[in-house]
DNA sequence: CAATTGGATTATGAATTCATTATTCGTGTC
DNA sequence: GACACGAATAATGAATTCATAATCCAATTG
């Protein structure tokens, strides 16, 4: 084997600053460390990560396009808000592509991720007979990202990914009561027997009603939390 | 009526140039003028609308988020490939999209804008009747901007805007057999039936299967063209 | 004392400059 | 003559500088 034939390694050359600014700071705002509403300053973020402006405003500028912060002219950027109203604007849209993962999840999934996602069924199962939420959502999150995997479409992970990102910041907040929680358990357990027969529209139906019924158990939690304080 | 009860005016202050060349970027690439695999230096486009590469870099960046261009570590941005894989990647999350639209249009229309829409199909009959593809496709997408706007949901609207343009370089191009022409006025007709009886589910899987048979028409036109030269 | 106005300050928008990485082209060697 | 090496050129990445708009604060006025 010939050094010809060794494919170029990425490790050499550090990516660029604007794309780990971008990433480190939607992780910020994921993380809830810069909060919805609050102002960014560029000044802020270049002493932060010790950079000049003109990474900041690059990777402030994509956070845009993903809809995580709001650019005001000549005003810069706020964090996005996540009121009730966005959350019932999102949740559909993520639940609609959602509902695609399964279609072609079922269709194009092997039968070592089919198996692989059976596993992370019977452990988050044991999570739920332990009352481990924590863990729950742990594997819950590894089940998700199995399945869009699966479905082996860039376009949708990339998308979803978007759509998950802003709901996410909800869906860590909000609490989880033990009745949805066993609701949620048996459509997990109905999604997985549709992969594992592989019945794609079905398999579709499942995840995106499972979508709508999380933000139906999710939309009071957060509306209380609004008007509480 | 005081001053201080008017709303500002935003005519004023003209937009960013970042702002302003993401939008004219954008339909270069859209209309054709700059082609997929094509390379798009800064250079040229600092020259093309006399400004510095600084906005000319931001504005690339929002559109590589949005999934026009490519960027490459130190190599600048390159037009988006169109390939028949790219296609059955981007409709398929389109048509998913495309049933949400018509779930929620369902409910939300006002009976105003079902109104409307009815007489725009009525419309495209016409067009269809005298042969008239430019008219068609014109009314076609009046006819779905319009559904758009009903499903009242900007975060719906504005996934969709990005995924459809993405595919809609490719409908421009490829040619509707008069088969394929006829069934998509049937499943139009089909569509405009459960708008009106407000049928949510039926009219979100009407409008998907009308996405999916459309990529199902357009693969081959795309196939034998890249194929052929 | 409240409200408005004008200047000072600070932030963002854009251009320019500097640094680093690719690419090109010519030379030399096998 | 083909290939490898290396200097020259041109591109992108990032920092700095300049311009302009927004915010803050004090002074003035009713």
């Amino acid at each position: 084997m010939s050094l010809a034939d060794v494919e170029p390694v990425e490790t050499l050359s550090r990516p660029a600053l604007a794309v780990e600014l971008t990433d480190r700071l939607r992780t910020l705002i994921m993380e809830g460390e810069l909060k919805p509403g609050e102002k960014i300053p560029e000044r802020l973020l270049t002493e932060r990560f010790g950079v000049s402006r003109t990474p900041v405003r690059e990777a402030v500028k994509v956070l845009a396009a993903e809809g995580l912060v709001m650019l005001v002219q000549n005003r810069g950027a706020v964090v996005s808000e996540l009121t009730v109203a966005e959350l019932e604007e999102v949740f559909p849209v993520l639940a609609a592509l959602e509902g695609l993962v399964g279609e072609l999840a079922a269709l194009h999934a092997t039968t070592q991720e089919i198996d692989d996602i059976r596993r992370l069924n019977n452990e988050m199962h044991r999570a739920f007979d332990r009352g481990d939420r924590p863990n729950y959502f742990e594997i819950n999150q590894q089940i998700h990202a199995a399945m869009l995997a699966a479905a082996r479409n860039p376009t949708l992970a990339q998308h979803h990914q978007i759509v998950a990102r802003r709901a996410s910041r909800a869906r860590y907040q909000a609490n989880l009561t033990p009745e949805r929680w066993a609701e949620a358990m048996e459509e997990h357990d109905a999604i997985q027997r549709a992969f594992e027969a592989r019945e794609s529209k079905k398999l579709g139906a499942l995840m995106k009603a499972h979508m709508e019924h999380k933000l139906r158990s999710l939309a009071p939690a957060i509306a209380a939390k609004s008007g509480g304080g």
